[in-house]
DNA sequence: TGTACATCAGTGAACGCGCGTTCACTGATGTAC
DNA sequence: TGTACATCAGTGAACGCGCGTTCACTGATGTAC
């Protein structure tokens, strides 16, 4: 047996990889320094280059685990409208406006992930197609909708609560934010129910 | 008379924050240097602080003129529905996909300007009041919305077009960036119908 | 059993570079006398 | 009319700093003999 158990470097590079989600959504992409992102896994900036090619290399891969994870939470949702109407819920809350860190990736570096383009665009792009395969199903599905119109409203439902969330988190003052959050959940079900 | 009109540094003013405008847009605002942006202007770095007190000073002016400008061009549309709807044919459209410069800020760069704050976040929410105030008063009277429904419809209306337009400049390929420009239009289209 | 060497994840100093910002200076024009 | 000085938008070099990246080195563990 080596010094570190055999899937040590690979727990390592998982590390890295989830604390800078946190630190991206968190400070952004350009603001994000690699001292600042190892620091974050608890190891100095020379390691970097043992596990990534490059800074565009981690955001791609960062990119790519922020929307698998995201697309498997909607995908381990419970079946029925409920389930997927409390994520809107949740999305749409208080809770998740003031936790950028944890929240989600495209609320926080969407037009960031825009600028960028190459394997990082590539990444984002098969992450969405496969939130919005899975919600259009369960659209379909629960709320009985003709697959074609169910692609059309996941696409809907994801930019409202998207940009929803965007511009609570640009307002300040209670009562503003509020109004976004509830016209966000408002428009959101009036996009369901059409 | 001096040697420059007596408009001559406040005519330059407002040709920085132009250009910078465009500039931020396209490269986001870490990602625009002030080399580059008073090069655009016709200037050297060096002029810079004899306009303005430092990078956050010029954000915070150069968000308030973008908004300004876009609720300036929503006002002075012509009255009725076909104006509005033809406004977001626009914004939903392939040339406005593919010239960022001169689109939407809050597209280009909604997620940083909510992680800046202060100056610059009060800017941009006078600027988002000012367009949601016209687009629901527009609303109210061409679309018999209810005042209260009137500007939730407008705060939706804003975030299905801000949040198209970001994952389609997140896309590559022809098919999938009009799958989601043309779901953009219908659920528009949706939401004011309801 | 003890010694020499190999392995390799991680360290930390250094590289050139561009950042935001400062400042002594320029030079075309005006005014004073 | 001619000379000395004031004005001031703009220049361009320099500042310290943090960036992404490189690299010689460390040190704890393994293997060879």
């Amino acid at each position: 047996m080596a010094r570190y158990a055999s899937d040590h470097k690979e727990a390592t590079r998982r590390r890295i990889i989830e604390t800078a989600g946190r630190r991206f959504k968190r400070d952004g992409i350009d603001g994000a320094g690699i001292t600042a992102l190892m620091s974050d896994a608890g190891l100095t900036n020379g390691a970097f280059y043992a596990h990534f090619a490059s800074k565009d290399d981690l955001i791609a891969a960062v990119v790519a685990d922020q929307l698998e994870a995201q697309a498997a939470t909607i995908t381990q949702l419970p079946e029925g409208r409920e389930a997927l109407t409390d994520y809107v819920r949740w999305y749409l809350s208080l809770d998740h406006r003031d936790d950028v860190a944890n929240g989600c990736p495209s609320a926080a570096l969407l037009d960031e992930i825009a600028r960028q383009g190459g394997e990082v665009g590539v990444a984002y792009q098969r992450g969405v197609a496969a939130i919005v395969d899975e919600v259009a199903r369960r659209l379909a599905r629960d709320w009985s909708l003709d697959p074609t119109l169910a692609r059309t409203r996941a696409v809907g439902l994801m930019t409202v609560l998207i940009s929803s969330m965007q511009l609570a988190r640009a307002m300040t003052g209670e009562q503003a934010v509020e109004q976004i959050l509830t016209a966000g959940l408002e428009n959101a079900r009036a996009l369901l129910a059409s």
